[in-house]
DNA sequence: ATGGTGATAACTGTATACAGTCAATGAAAA
DNA sequence: TTTTCATTGACTGTATACAGTTATCACCAT
């Protein structure tokens, strides 16, 4: 199995749309605050506007984009202290999905992790900053499906791409590699079936990602004017 | 405060189309199965269909209903799997909140809570089923109200949804006298700020509730033949 | 009676038209 | 030069029309 590939394909066109709107945002292509024009983004998928409102409809539902009242569509720009509720609820989930493993996990499960862990690492080593942003991402959605949970799975679905959301507009300043070996200490204590520690070794990860986000964000208004873009 | 109003106002038309439904589906009013034909919503609420559609589109995110292509919307008739793992999350989920809570609340929260109790009980001694429902229900979002977690409480919200929808078709033998009291050795621990009893408390209360569906749903396909409505 | 087949009605999916709203622009007045 | 106001253009919100799909019923053959 492909331990790069942990996403679903997705089906109808309004998928794909969210897909690629939810890929640019997350890749830092679209910036927070950049309005979404209904007709430019029907224009491009060949598609009319039911399709596209169908799409930020979605999308502004898994909070990365808001819908002003005739105004129109915008990427989201969560604030400090929607970024501390994020990082609540996945301090509280996270930590009991990593205690629940200890329980139930298989070896073979074990060596999934190690696998995606070695992915992780290389891409981290050959500095691929798209392969390596997505994977450690994915370290914790492979973590939910083991659980064999389809619901908690969505759910920290959603919870990452704001995380991602939340990491790029304050600038987090915790690196890749430091991450990586965070990750690589909470699949050890997993192995070892010791949960006081995986569930505490997690709930300081996920901590330490908030702790080196900036107060302020990055993205200002006055960015926004200088850099406007067509 | 009226520990009875917990839920927030619907703003647009769509809002009160998603809340209208889901009231009906919780209170049993439309069962599980039920086709929703869009030109019968859009002609009781006087909108268009595209209005009923995004509100269909909604309600079929937060699970209540199921969309099955160039077929129609259908109350969702939950699994026994689904409802395993939707109760798996709100155990991680509400005995992670309980613990904090016994950390961070305030006695005004907890006199808070106590009202809230009232209310309940009152309900079910005077037999107000409809009542008690909705109070037994509230009572797990007004705790993560208390948290001041806004992305907490919305994820509760949904999940205690799908939880209704799935103790109604799964006809729950739990009582309601039952829940209630369970509701009561809760809040006793965490007004003695017993964190790890009320964790525990908690989570036996959601095993509870889960162990007392039946393994098989009450509403069969042949039910839906027989007692077939407009 | 039973099973298959074609016509038809009902409903969903998508596009488009039109009305309503907001913001940007520019001219006139202070 | 700055402020105000009206005009205009662009975009969103809703309704509606039409195409595509599914289900139902009658009818015929077995």
């Amino acid at each position: 199995m492909d331990p790069a590939a942990a996403v679903a394909a997705p089906s109808s066109v309004t998928d794909r749309i969210v897909d690629s709107i939810t890929s640019a945002i997350v890749e830092r292509r679209l910036m927070p605050g950049t309005k979404l024009v209904e007709q430019k983004i029907a224009d491009i998928f060949k598609v009319s506007r039911t399709i596209v409102r169908q799409a930020l409809n979605q999308l502004s539902r898994d909070r990365l984009v808001t819908l002003e009242p005739a105004r129109g569509a915008f990427v989201a720009m969560p604030s400090i202290e929607e970024a501390r509720q994020v990082f609540e609820m996945r301090n509280m989930l996270e930590s009991a999905m990593v205690r629940e493993l200890c329980v139930r996990i298989t070896d073979g499960q074990v060596a999934q992790l190690q696998a995606h862990l070695r992915a992780e690492r290389q891409a981290v080593a050959r500095g691929d900053v798209a392969g390596r942003t997505r994977l450690l991402a994915d370290f914790h959605i492979v973590l939910a499906q083991l659980m064999n949970n389809a619901v908690l799975a969505e759910t920290l679905k959603d919870l990452l791409s704001r995380s991602q959301l939340i990491s790029l507009m304050y600038q987090s300043a915790h690196s890749a590699d430091e991450s990586h070996r965070e990750h690589e200490q909470v699949v050890e204590a997993i192995k070892q079936r010791d949960a006081g520690q995986a569930s505490r070794l997690m709930r300081e990860h996920i901590d330490s990602v908030e702790r080196n986000l900036r107060t302020h964000p990055e993205v200002t208004d006055l960015d926004k004017i200088l850099f406007n873009k067509d």
